[in-house]
Parts: C-alpha cells; structure tokens; sequence
DNA sequence: CTTGAATACCTAGCGGTGCTAGATTTCGGC
DNA sequence: GCCGAAATCTAGCACCGCTAGGTATTCAAG
C-alpha cells in the first residue's frame, strides 16, 4: 500500500505547510492578520481543511510555538556552548534569548505570552521546551553555589522574560539593552 | 446654563461607568468577554454611545488600564511606607506588586500585556505611571548603593513583572512563590 | 472497463465580532 | 405647543471562528 504512505507524507507535508504559512504571516503582519480564512487562502485550500488537521486556531497557533520553543532551544545551545569561561557562557545563552525573543516577536508572543494552556514545569510538557529549561539550567548551574538551582533559574528566567516582554511593549529604553544584562549578571555572579 | 453643567456630570458620571463595567466585565470573565455589544448591554445604553464616549474598544481597555496605574501606584505606596527597615519596604512594595497581578489579573494584563501603545518611560506617559515607577524607584534607592538607579529599577520590575505575567500564565511552580522573592531580594541586596 | 463505496474537499451558512450611517426620539428655548 | 438641535437607537457592513451537508475524486472489487 505504497499509495496510502504517499497520502500520509502528503498529509503531513500540508501540515508543516499550514504551520509554517501561520507563522510567516504572523511574523510579517501580527497574529491579528492570522485569521482562518487567510490562512486557508495562503495555503491554497478551504477553510474546513484547516479543521481535519487541527482542532481550531488555538491548536495551530500552539503548534506554532512549540515549534518555537525547539528553536530556541536549538539557539541557546549553541550559545551557550561558544564560550568556555561559565559566565560569558551564561551571558551568550541570555543576550541569544534577548536576540531570539526581538527578531522574532510574534513568535516569543506565541510561546510566551498567549494563554495556550500548554503544560510548563511538568512532566507533560512539550520535549522542545523541556530542552530548552534544561539549557537554562546548564548554563546558570557552574554560577549556582551553594544556591537551589532551580529557584535560581525560575529568577532568572522571570528577569530576562521581564526584559524581552517590557522591550517588546516598549516599555523599557532600547538603549539600556547591554546595561540592563550587565547588572543583572553581576547580580547573579556576587556569590 | 446649568442644564448643560448638569448634561456633561451626567456624561462624565456615564464615562466613568462604561470603564468600570468594562473593568469588572474582564476581571469576572476575561477580557474576551468584553464584546461591544456585552458592554453596551451592561451600562443599559446602545453600542454607538460607546463610540461617543471613546474611539474604540482599545480606548476603553486603554482606559482601564490607566485606572490601574493609579491603584497600583497607591498599593504600591501603602505598602512601601509600611515599613521602616528599607529592605522590609523593598520586600513588602514587589509583594504588594505581585498580589495585585494576582488578584487582577484582568486588569493586570490590560496595564501591561496588551499592546495598547500608552507612552511608557516619556514624560508623555500617564502620570498614573509616572507616579507607580516613582514608587519602585523610592523603594529601591536606599539600596542601590553606587548602582544607577533607574537601570536597577528597571532590571527589578523586569524580574517582578516577570514574576507576575509568568505566574498568571502557570509557568511558575506557585509554592515558590516566596522563595523566588527571597532570592531576589539577596540578590539585590548584598551590596 | 464499470461501478459502488469511501475519502477528500468545498460551498454555504451560523452566530458572533468591532464599528458606523442614517433614522428616530428626546428635550430645552421660544 | 412647536421647532431645531442634540442625544440616542436601529439596522447594517465586513469580518471572525467554526461546521453541516453536498460534491467531486479516488480506489478496489466485479
């Protein structure tokens, strides 16, 4: 049954292609723009096909962000591991995540911001943002002391979150990006 | 005239009602319940009268939102003269903080989740908000030491509004509430 | 090669949204 | 009591998320 296999990657294909084409639109005109009917049309195909592959817009926009958080994972890594000395380290993975949350802010706002009752801290959450604490982890770990480490990541997290969410509302002073970081790690490093 | 002194109490009086219905409307039900037409049938007049009152539904929320700076600004100043001990004052005005993202979240979000462009650290920002940032800039200046204090008040409310948004959306553990302040609070203190 | 059933897909429509043009009512001043 | 202006409402637009029901298309069996 060669045909059905084709029918499913076809299948999965479309559905790559109506998460991809939501996010596109959502990074160039907002998650506003993203409606069903435009995105039906962008993909080429009718409204209820969006339906037979998710459960309505909640679930594509989820589905986007977990994408998201596979990403940011991925960057974070990869910051992280371009520096030897633990705090540079640290401070590469934070100013990725800064980079990642304002070159990408529909994105950030998807994963982040919007109520997608997807589950965080537990065992049920999604691998890619399991990843990407663990990353977090890692990288404040060689700062942690004698401090719990996990407290201390929930802190740091909820201050870098702070930066990128305020930068984003334009609520903070662009101009203090490089200061702000800077304080906040020495902060962390007094140990 | 006092017939027009009375018509324009009588407007202002309907003003105010229209942005408290709207404000308990969100805290009961959520911000997605605050239709036009919801509201309209709250307040007992037709849709258009909102229009005449405010140039749409953003304006209303927007509305809201400055009301909450007022009130936050209050608790926040309650809070902080509570206390003698400037470390105390710190501790109680971020916990004061946090209780209120917590017991309005509704209105939490409209002051600071919702993209609502209120002018923020301008001097065209409401006065409301001046005065709330004051506050925290009260609060921790006893402790900034050679610090500058407007960027450390900004790393602060970062972490506090971190806190705060990250906690309504469950993405914090809820029982280490406590110890996310202790640790933030001996961050900033060991000077 | 034809046929019947299953599958894939679309058209059309429901009840809702924010917002507004134009008709209607209300009301103070004469 | 009547007029004109001001206040207010009715009705409607174009859009939203979502779905029922009908129409093509595809495939396997005869």
């Amino acid at each position: 049954m060669a045909i059905r296999e084709r029918r499913e990657r076809e299948r999965a294909q479309r559905h790559k292609l109506i998460i991809d084409t939501a996010r596109e639109l959502a990074e160039r005109e907002g998650w506003d723009a993203v409606t069903t009917r435009r995105l039906a049309e962008s993909v080429e195909y009718s409204q209820p096909v969006l339906y037979s592959h998710f459960a309505g817009k909640d679930a594509i926009v989820r589905a986007v962000a977990i994408e998201g958080f596979g990403e940011l994972a991925k960057v974070l890594k990869e910051a992280r591991s371009a520096r030897e000395d633990p705090i540079e380290a640290l401070r590469s993975a934070a100013m990725a995540y800064l980079d990642f949350a304002e070159k990408r802010p529909a994105l950030y706002d998807a994963m982040f911001l919007r109520q997608l009752d997807i589950p965080f801290g537990t065992s049920e959450a999604p691998p890619e943002l399991r990843a990407g604490f663990g990353e977090l982890l890692a990288a404040l770990e060689p700062v942690a002391g004698e401090r719990d480490i996990d407290t201390l990541a929930e802190v740091f997290w909820s201050a870098i979150h702070g930066f990128a969410t305020l930068m984003l509302g334009a609520r903070l002073r662009p101009d203090l990006r490089e200061a702000r970081m800077d304080l906040l790690l020495e902060l962390f490093m007094r140990e």
